[in-house]
DNA sequence: TTTATTTCGTAACTATGGGTACGTAAGATA
DNA sequence: TATCTTACGTACCCATAGTTACGAAATAAA
């Protein structure tokens, strides 16, 4: 399984290790304050093998980012993809979106609401890429609109960017509540009235 | 009407301007990205000068919260405590979250919005002030739909708290769709959605 | 065993930012 | 004029953060 051994001498640096690491704190704490000597003291990585790994600060977030998509985005993705009806995904979203974090191991919050609050803090690649995922992740809202419209799920009324906007929007403001500490329960008692309204 | 002159060299900074250039920096470009040196060459002020009038940079960041509270705040408590229907209210709360702020000569998007996303940033003065706003903004929203519900404009299921939050969220989330450059349009498209949802 | 290759990590460099020591200027009072 | 008081601003201190120069170490090929 492992690669024909090369010349030179091997490398040592666990790559997992300091993304899963990056990952968490600029999830747990913010992106914009964790360092790279933060990301060295907590994995034992030397800096120059972090920068020979990720090229700059910004690949590192650029790179955490993208595990983050993966991790958190594309299970939204999922249910809104999903073949059940509107009711159904609305619900889905609520129970995916006050899930347990503290039972997850995962921090409160979201990574990529977070970066998108700071975007013009953030570098070039990391700052493009969070435009990308905002286009994602409102083509994905739409889509999956379109389709409960078509099926008479949900009311043509609103125009389906502004209902786009509005999802995201909510899911941004519980995310923002799960930061401050609001409790799970009244999170989801408000996200379920915010999705009754579209129906 | 000048106070009786005092002894000792007299003063010549220029605490508003200085005040007044922080408060707009802070909100137009992010209260975390601004530094004292920055306020210093934009005003011609000294680092030492501002410091004697405000202390820290906790204190000119708490000061220009201050300031943002009278210039934003305190209007959006106008519109909760006006003696006016439920419905005329959240018509009020759109015009005013959806107004042109070009025109007004005022950034984009809501310092203490930008803030309370950086809350851990900040500096414990600053912080505090934060948490104090939040809640006196939840309290504002709170007794305005304790008074809708007993005049029966508005439905007494959901729980105030609740509700106070959603609308919280939806202020929240409006300013940060004015800082993406969703356009005013239909920003207030999606908030008189998302009004009308409790009523 | 020597050489070529690749990675390693210490110890710097540079820039920035919060904060201040201190000598000086400017006015009131004596 | 001499003195007291208050504010001024240059030049600095110190910590942190992104980034890299460079010599040593480890392995495969010659």
């Amino acid at each position: 399984m492992k690669k024909a051994e090369k010349r030179g001498r091997p490398k040592t640096l666990e790559r997992e290790h300091v993304l899963q690491t990056a990952l968490m704190q600029y999830w747990g704490v913010s992106p914009t304050d964790v360092s790279i000597g933060e990301i060295c003291k907590l994995t034992g990585a030397s800096k120059p093998g972090i920068y020979r790994e990720f090229g700059s600060d910004d690949g590192l977030k650029c790179a955490a980012l993208e595990s983050y998509r993966s991790l958190a985005l594309l299970p939204l993705f999922d249910i809104l993809k999903r073949d059940q009806n509107f009711a159904a995904a609305k619900a889905a979203l609520v129970a995916f979106t006050t899930q347990d974090r503290e039972a997850l191991g995962v921090p409160s919050g979201c990574l990529f609401v977070a970066m998108r609050a700071q975007r013009d803090s953030l570098g070039s690649a990391t700052g493009e890429r969070v435009d990308q995922l905002r286009d994602e992740v409102l083509d994905a809202y739409m889509v999956w609109i379109e389709t409960a419209k078509s099926k008479g799920e949900c009311s043509a009324q609103i125009p389906t960017d502004a209902a786009a906007l509005y999802f995201d929007a909510q899911n941004g403001g519980a995310m923002r509540m799960q930061k401050e500490g609001v409790d799970k329960a009244t999170i989801a008692t408000v996200l379920r009235y915010a999705f009754k309204m579209i129906e």
